[in-house]
Formats: structure tokens, sequence, C-alpha cells
DNA sequence: ACGGATTGTTGATCAGCGTCAAGAGCCTGT
DNA sequence: ACAGGCTCTTGACGCTGATCAACAATCCGT
């Protein structure tokens, strides 16, 4: 690459710095990202290091499992998906992130990632430098509260995953999984009861710890039922009460 | 509780933390818990908020699901499960806890806790004020640091169990376990080949996501292997290398 | 708009683990 | 030391979800 084509680069970034001023502050996704609760006049604090955002495309990754960490990111638009392997090449999916969500947590503790995060479709996150997000934290005990609440939260957020794993039937895994993603699009402003999954049938089952054809098998029954309506992707749930008593009511 | 009572229960909490002034300083899991990595300097600083310890007997619990959020816990003696339960009743085993290792970060999210941490024998925590944590955090960057990457590796060691529950044999999940209780006994100085479980089959088994009776019966299958030797709660490992394999080689 | 590749559905069969049950071993407190 | 209750082991059997297979639907690049 010669210096002009750096040059170019640096000025693009300058540019890009200059767009994002009051990126957090303005951000309709705001209450939902690291800043959430976070006063204006600390929000721009924020502002000052989330200078940089990244698109990848679907099916790319973000960050690969060994690869070193230096940024949290945040998601703006898409969905991503984060995977972990076993020696042998098996993998696990262990989350999807929609808008508002954090990828890289993992990374702090090794200064490497031990996650691959790939986008589900044509995405973009916010770049957070991880040790500028430090630095202010410092200066700005509320930042540093909510950075630790986010963190916290993934640790809960397992934790109900290993519960799931540990002690559920596939009928109710799914019901627990179309229940939540149910959720997290009417946080994000959309009908709660339609939408279409980004994922394939294959990343669901992996992240529930059952084979395609049991999600697949499942979802037929669900509509046979009259729980949900399938269509390929597409769902629309149409009786929640009845999704949520298959996860909390075994019958004993 | 009367007056006197009350003062004398002062007195011995002063008097504690007298005799805890440089508790962390010099205590011999320093290594393996949150100061791991902490200079000595800096250290001063954590010695001045941890000032009490808590003893719980066995079967004890030291903080359930609902209870709001004070403290971190660090073990200091002893093991504990910590546990999640579903709206109607089951529960599932979320992780094991050896000295040097930290209790309720799940609180941290929600200032509530969200999982119950019993204790598998008679145990002793040091107790972390969280706000004193954080604040002192804010003025020791490397213990900012380092508490993130307590958090961080919180985070890790749960996605681990996410591929364990998500994509291992009922086998392959045991012989992980098996390996891990020794890794963490190695860790804290005991020999890694021979040690005795605190646990229970089905704390076990609630943990791997499996039941008491499937536990035990690999138990007894890997001792007819030789791959082991077991004698109610004691494990002796004869072959790691064979259990590694177990865990890494799906055949294809 | 087309054709190949990926993704999804459904059926038949099977194995792994759960369930139920009986008995043995072992802690723990009196 | 003893009794009563946990805890562990082992066997027989059954069900859930995996596997294998065939085909349909959908996506995607040219």
């Amino acid at each position: 690459m010669n210096s002009l084509n750096q040059s170019s680069a640096v000025s693009a970034q300058k540019f890009q710095r200059e767009c994002l001023k009051n990126a957090c502050a303005n951000c309709n996704l705001r209450e939902l990202c690291v800043p959430g609760g976070i006063s204006p006049t600390d929000l721009e604090q924020l502002d000052t290091i989330v200078a940089t955002r990244r698109r990848t495309k679907k099916g790319a990754t973000l960050f690969k499992s060994g690869d070193g960490f230096k940024n949290l990111f945040a998601v703006r638009s898409g969905f991503y998906k984060t995977l972990v392997y076993t020696a042998d090449g098996r993998n696990q999916i262990t989350g999807f992130q929609a808008p508002g969500e954090l990828l890289g947590l993992d990374g702090v503790s090794t200064e490497h990632h031990c996650v691959d995060a790939v986008a589900l479709e044509d995405s973009e996150v916010c770049i957070l430098p991880y040790l500028e997000l430090e630095r202010i934290a410092r200066d700005f005990p509320p930042l540093q509260h909510q950075l630790h609440r986010v963190m916290s939260r993934e640790i809960v957020r397992e934790n109900s995953v290993l519960l799931l794993l540990g002690s559920m039937k596939a009928e109710e895994r799914v019901a627990a999984f179309i229940l939540n993603i149910s959720e997290r699009y009417k946080r994000l402003g959309y009908a709660s009861g339609e939408f279409v999954l980004r994922m394939t049938r294959q990343d669901i089952g992996s992240f529930l710890g059952l084979k395609l054809e049991t999600v697949s098998r499942i979802f037929s029954r669900f509509q046979g039922q009259g729980l949900i309506e399938v269509k390929g992707k597409s769902i629309k749930i149409l009786q929640f009460e009845v999704l949520r008593q298959i996860i909390n009511s075994r019958d004993l």
C-alpha cells in the first residue's frame, strides 16, 4: 500500500470520526447498548472513543478464536453468532447477538479471543477500543459501573443457557428459544409476535444442543398444534401463553 | 439482641479487621484469586477493604437467588456449588467453586443474585464489598484490569461448559469433568492424580446435564477400563492421556 | 431468469441415556 | 455401637432425540 492510499485512509478515518461525533448520544440503540442508563454528560466521554465502525458481510467473521484482543464491538445493525470449538472440530454456538448487544468480552481475560464471531447477515458494529474504555471508565464511575453490569449480564445470560442445555427437553428448548428471540425483537421496537429468523435450523440446533432435524420437527409440531406459524425462516407466534407453559410446567 | 451483645460484635469485627491486615498480601491463594498479578503496593489497597470473612457449614447457603447483592466472595477454604432454577423447580448446577475462586458476579447486573451458592463442606470466604472494590479499582488500574479479567474468565469458563453440554456425549462429559477437577486441585498445589470429590453423583449429574445413575455407570465403566480407580468419592486417575483422548477424538 | 448449492422437511430406524427398582454401602448423630 | 437416612451401584426396560435417507423449497450468483 503506498503513502497516498495510507494518507487517504487516515483522512477517511478522520472524516468518519467527525461524522460519529455524538454517535452514542444520538444512537437509537442507546438504551439497549453499553451507554444504557448513563447521563448525557458522561456519554460525551464514551463518544470520544467510539470513533469507528466496521461492516461485515453475511458469513464473514468479525474475529476468530485465537485473534489478539483489542476491541469490544457493539452490534449496530444485523445479527451475529458466536461459536466455540472442541479440539476435534465440533462446535457449539454460544449465543446470537442482536443490535445493541456486545461482542468480544471473552477476549478480556487472556488478551486473545476464544470464540469466533460470524455475521448472520450483512451487519455493522461500533468499535470500542478496550483499553481506552477502561481508561475513561476510571474517570466516570457510572460508565465503569455500566461496563461491569454488561459483563455480569453476559454471565447471567450464560447461566440461563446452561439451565436450558442441562435440564430442558427438546420441546422446551425450542419454545424458550422462540420466546427469547421474540423478546429481543420486542426490545428493539419490532413486533414481538412476528419475525424473520436470521439463523439456519442448523444454527438453532447447535445453540440448543439439538440436531437440525429435531428443530425442524418441533417447529412443525408447534405449527400443527396451532402455537406458531412457520414458513421457512418466518415465524409468527400465535399462542405466547402455551409456549410459556411448555417451558415451565414439567408434568410431575 | 441487647446493646452489650452488639458492642461486643462490633469489637469482634474490629479485632478481625486487625487480624486480616495484609490478608491478601499474605494469603497463599494470592496468585489464584482476585489479587493475582497485582503488585505488592497495589495489593495494600485491596487489603483495606477485605476486612471480614464468613464461614458456612456444609449444606448452608452463602446467598440465595433473589437476595440483594452487596458483596463478592472469594473462596478461602472448602468448596461451593452454584445453582439456577426453572420456574417449575428444576435446577441446574452452573459451577463448583474451589479456593481462590470468586462467587457472586451474577449479582452485579441487577443488584440481586440470580443463583444460589451452597457450601459442599464446611467452608470459608473472604468478603469483598463490591462498591468499595469498584471505588479502589478506579484509582488502581491494575486492580481494575484484574477485576475485568476475572469477570471475563467466568464468561470463558461458561462458554466451555456450554460446549460440553451442547455437543458432548455422556462419557466425554464425565472425562472432561474428572480432568477439570484434577487441574484445579493441581493449581491448588494438591496431587492432581488423586483426590476426593466434594460433591455427590447427583451434583455431578446436574452440572453435566446427566442423571446420577449415568454418572455412576460411567465411573464404573472407566474403572473397568483401567482409566481411573473409584471408591465412593475418592478418585485416582490412572491414565490421563486416554481420558483426554475420550474428549477430543470423536470417531469420524 | 436460470441452475446449482444450500437449507429445510419428513419418514424409518436405532442407540444412548433416562426411568424405575432393588439392594448395598456409608455417614451422622445419639 | 447402632439405627435411620442418604448416597451409590447395578440391572431391566422404554423413550427421546440422533442418524440415515430422500426429496422439496429456497437462496444466490451469473
